[in-house]
DNA sequence: GCACTACATCGACGATCGTCAATGTATCGC
DNA sequence: GCGATACATTGACGATCGTCGATGTAGTGC
């Protein structure tokens, strides 16, 4: 899958997987901010909701379930899309998430 | 795989995978709390450094070439165990650690 | 017993994190 | 223009994290 293809503009699909060979720093250190968007117990439930969702969720709906503040969704998701783990656009007054599976792949790729 | 059966010993396993349904707040918690385990750059390349070597790794061998103090690897080390994605047996005055596969697959089978 | 080694624990430090109320910014309808 | 709405940003707070030096605890060999 794309996960093992090395392209300049996906600096997690490059990496050596933990199981089979040494990380160097610099993969580590992108790894582990790949794996530090998903060590919050919010991010992960708000994520799920996006995946489990097909198609997009609006930002609106996901403030009631996760029983958070409105800013303190909002901070969650923004490391979510600067993760790459989700996709983030406005339309009008809106806006709308997706999940990014592949960036899900390549960080599974990587544990195995 | 193991990763979809539900045992009462493994609490990782019987989570719902991101990509399918929707988390509930306890197999969030404890999947955060694994992925945490996976968000410091020295703590993935320990986990690295262990998985690659075929077998057992003695302590000794994981100061060096992380570049920390021996507290330091010490303390990632007993992040690790508890995270249960390593285990530890002491053996005379060394100690040695073991990649645990069972919950590396279980966390990769979370992730879709 | 004693000295030595390998690793764990403690205590402290600055840095980062999650959270919220308050405020800012962009967009809509009028 | 104005007011209302949806979301982002700011600033502050306590809590947790990564790190190290110092110390504690087993185990070995004598």
């Amino acid at each position: 899958m794309a996960a093992r293809t090395k392209t300049a503009t996906d600096p997690i699909a490059c990496c050596t997987p933990v199981r089979t060979d040494s990380l160097d720093e610099v993969d580590a250190e992108l790894l582990a901010r790949s794996f530090a968007a998903l060590s919050d117990p919010i991010r992960l439930r708000l994520l799920s909701f996006i995946t489990s969702a097909e198609g997009e969720v609006c930002a609106c709906d996901l403030v009631e379930p996760s029983g958070r503040s409105q800013p303190t969704v909002s901070h969650h998701m923004k490391i979510l899309v600067d993760a790459g783990l989700v996709t983030r656009e406005k339309r009008g007054l809106w806006v709308w998430y997706r999940a990014a599976p592949a960036r899900l792949d390549a960080l599974r790729a990587v544990l195995g």
